[in-house]
DNA sequence: TAAATGATTGCAACTTTGTTGCAAAATAAA
DNA sequence: TTTATTTTGCAACAAAGTTGCAATCATTTA
């Protein structure tokens, strides 16, 4: 268990450290996506905001986890499943947030749709997030 | 011109301001969606922060305005185009993040798909962003 | 296994972003 | 024009995120 998290960080030639440890143990153990203050809350502030932060911001780079979309000005991580390589996230799946209790699910099984777009216009990435009532809401 | 923008304002219940009047003429004369330091710019800090904080919200709530989803923390607003009446966004197109220029355009011609949820799972709103480079920087 | 190297952490200080209360000013109504 | 209501700007604050640097920890090498 705890070598497995471990493996995850050599393999992406990270140093194992007490707080990339307890981090990413969270994310695993959460079916949700989380927010710097839910991590922040969730080890009882063992660590310091600032090396949460940046750990967050070395798992994005490293592609161990990515942000979800939002329209209010919140930042959502949530663990990439495959483990996209580094700058390459394809976490070709949609996301929910659930109006009623703020849940963030990624919703690994349903692809996402190709999308038109006009000419000239490239498209790299496409992120999808539906917004309504979770199944414990509903 | 001017009439128009004082039209829309009435139309809405809000008094004819000074603020108001150039915020919209701002998001009129763009064809991209503006993020709250655009507008304190091109106002030329005209107006104080706060007062673009609040107009914001007034325009969003009245649903003159939308906010897009964006993976980083930024808010952007774009203006909604058959005016959603209060509190019903009908604003169902796509919205495209040119990562080179950093411009946000919404797609009013492309719709967006239906997408499939799992069992409990009820979809009240569907956002979708694609990023990639723009006819301009393509 | 211990010392040396290099990366990571925590602290302090700071910047940026967003919010609230309130008096003054502007808009709309009478 | 006067009155009532709304909006604005200021000040002060709160929250979110960043940066430099010394101390600490993890990894490498001998």
């Amino acid at each position: 268990m705890k070598n497995e998290i471990a493996e995850i960080l050599k393999r992406n030639q990270l140093s194992v450290t007490d707080s990339r440890q307890k981090i990413l143990e969270l994310f695993r153990h959460s079916n949700s996506a989380l927010a710097h203050a839910d991590i922040e809350k969730q080890t009882s502030e063992q660590f310091d905001r600032v090396t949460i932060y940046r750990t967050l911001q070395t798992f994005v780079e490293k592609g161990i986890v990515h942000t979800i979309p939002t329209t209010d000005n919140s930042v959502l991580y949530a663990l990439c499943k495959d483990n996209c390589s580094e700058g390459h996230h394809h976490d070709d799946h949609v996301h929910f947030i659930c109006d009623d209790c703020g849940t963030t699910y990624c919703l690994e099984h349903i692809t996402i749709p190709k999308v038109e777009v006009p000419q000239g216009f490239i498209t790299k990435q496409t992120d999808v997030v539906v917004s309504g009532q979770c199944d414990k809401c509903s």
